[in-house]
DNA sequence: TAGCCATATGGTAACGATACCATATGGTAA
DNA sequence: TTACCATATGGTATCGTTACCATATGGCTA
């Protein structure tokens, strides 16, 4: 591949020459930027990034670490993410940690090797430990989704809290006295503070006894179905559902489906995140919608932001609003039960 | 940030050893390795990978560019991809084209001057020349999905002839006469190919005249609607709809509501490709199913293989089998309709 | 005992681009 | 006339790592 100084050499003058043509820097006569721009096109020559990376320890590359690209939350925040990256001719690399902190911890010492510039981060645990760790390489990190006690990082998250409190108000209002939450791992954020919302909500509607259906799981479709099924047993049945991510949901759907139960009609279902209208055109869950786009785009802007020394010093949270979209997943509870329990 | 000089000093030994208990080559004694090792934990070194990447021009760094990860079809072959690429320790630089010639030939461009070692390519358009240029830089190059032809280059994609033959045929076996098909832009291969057997399929059945119901695109929610809306006004209007990719059936679903058409009852829609399981439990449409995450994973393992100058010297085209789902999106023709052509 | 080999360690050039400094010329203000 | 500045161009060190070659020692074989 020809270098800088072969182009120099054909256009006749220093490589430093040819630098500040390619990079509008500095005084070049126009006689001479004919000259080396004619070589350039002649060589076919791409300059090579990793020079520069190297000496001065910039590689204008940014990485997305998340749990799985599959979920279309995520591609939404990825893109999201990738949008605002392009537009600041930064590259992202993509990660996929299955919530394994293994793969996790492969993967950040994969990315702090490539020296890259910051990282948009989604953990896999609750520790400090991965984003001090990157801190300490000086790579920039933008917490995404999820909150880290006692780290000093920007975060970008949604409202978790205030998403499953609207959440769990819906169905109180629409009559629901028994309600169960299926919720994801303890050690993760936004399970907790959904939890917590629910816990508000129900607490402030006197039916705290539904503290008795919140289920611990994981963020998956079997976990869902399982969770689901074990709540079906509860005496009283619960005549609603809070499912913590769309995966649950989906596996509520399947133990409800196997057990003969009509949604709305038997039972209410609400969950968080959506797909995108251009994928199911016609959406049937009541959730709590967050901003996946903005979150993403929001967050890349911030480590952009950042690493450039622009904006404020400290550390920001920024919490993005959910909003509560009512579908057909959600009905007052039926008769008979409501008269059961009443 | 310490460098492996920095380690050396430390340790009491020079680079090379260093070097050498990093990449666990040549001879180090125990004593010595463990040295170093302690220094290594000491100073938190990790090793920065631009130096060798100058130095070798291997940067173990794959791109994909695709039109739109936010098409669950892209988003599963991306996910295929990343896993492939991990397991050999590659990176993954995510783009999106959003099939625009202009935002395609910039990020081949920024490819480029990262020294990247391959790109798994979608093409936004069926010319030669974008993979000439990629190769010009010796970058590996598999394009996947579609064809371009005059070029020797790997490709990995689906079988959209057959995809499309057999869901015309299922149409046609269930008793439509009149079927249109909603097509995609004319310069992708895709788009040819599909409609190629779709004509196939027609032409067998002697119904030769549904050639007159082909309409053509772009891959768009949008467009599908209005090509779904301007094959309802045609005489006799078709039975039965092909679309040729998701978003363009979400799309004729938004125009049959519109019109007031139930599906499957007065007309039969089917597609391409699905949404994963996990993200629509209750799938509805009829579909050509193709190996999307297999599409990824195999065409990332050709281009390393290839990278690595493992395997078969000859270019490959690999072409993965569709198949047949049916669901509820397909029906035979209504009774008046099937009078009224016969 | 000479020669060879396995083991162990070190010195140095090389990759490509550019910040920094040096140099040169012609013009203009003091 | 001198000093200074804008314009224009070039030389070189530098970033971090490792392939390549050099060196050294101890043990073993011919």
């Amino acid at each position: 591949m020809p270098t800088i100084r072969d182009v120099a050499k054909r256009a006749g003058v220093a490589s430093m020459t040819v630098s500040r043509v390619i990079n509008d820097s500095g005084y070049v006569s126009e006689e001479t930027r004919a000259k080396v721009e004619a070589a350039i096109l002649e060589l076919g020559y791409v300059p090579n990034m990793l020079g520069p990376s190297l000496r001065f320890d910039q590689t204008r590359t940014l990485a997305l670490v998340i749990t799985d690209i599959t979920n279309p939350f995520w591609t939404t925040v990825a893109r999201g993410v990738e949008d605002a990256a392009h537009e600041h001719s930064y590259s992202v690399i993509l990660c996929n940690t299955d919530e394994s902190l293994e793969k996790q911890d492969q993967y950040v010492h994969m990315l702090l090797k490539r020296r890259i510039d910051g990282i948009l981060f989604v953990p896999a645990d609750n520790s400090a430990e991965s984003v001090q760790l990157i801190r300490k390489q000086k790579v920039g990190v933008v917490v995404l989704d999820r909150d880290i006690p006692g780290v000093d990082v920007d975060i970008v998250r949604g409202d978790s809290f205030a998403g499953a409190y609207q959440l769990a108000l819906h169905l109180i209002e629409l009559g629901h006295r028994h309600i169960a939450i299926l919720s994801g791992p303890q050690h993760i954020s936004t399970s907790v503070e959904r939890v917590e919302g629910f816990r508000r909500a129900v607490v402030e509607a006197g039916l705290e006894h539904n503290m008795h259906n919140v289920y611990w799981g994981s963020f998956s479709q079997s976990m869902g179905r399982d969770m689901a099924k074990r709540a079906l047993k509860a005496t009283p049945r619960p005549t609603a559902f809070l499912a913590v991510n769309n995966f649950i949901a989906n596996g509520a759907l399947q133990a409800f489906a196997q057990a003969g139960l009509r949604v709305p009609d038997d039972v209410s279902l609400v969950s968080f995140d959506d797909v995108p209208e251009n994928i199911n055109p016609t959406p049937f869950l009541t959730v709590a919608l967050q901003p996946a786009y903005e979150m993403g785009y929001q967050a890349s802007q911030l480590l952009i932001a950042r690493l450039q020394k622009e904006g404020p010093e400290e550390f920001q949270t920024v919490i993005l609003p959910t909003s509560l979209v009512i579908r057909r997943s959600t009905a007052p509870p039926p008769v008979q039960t409501a008269l059961r329990v009443e």
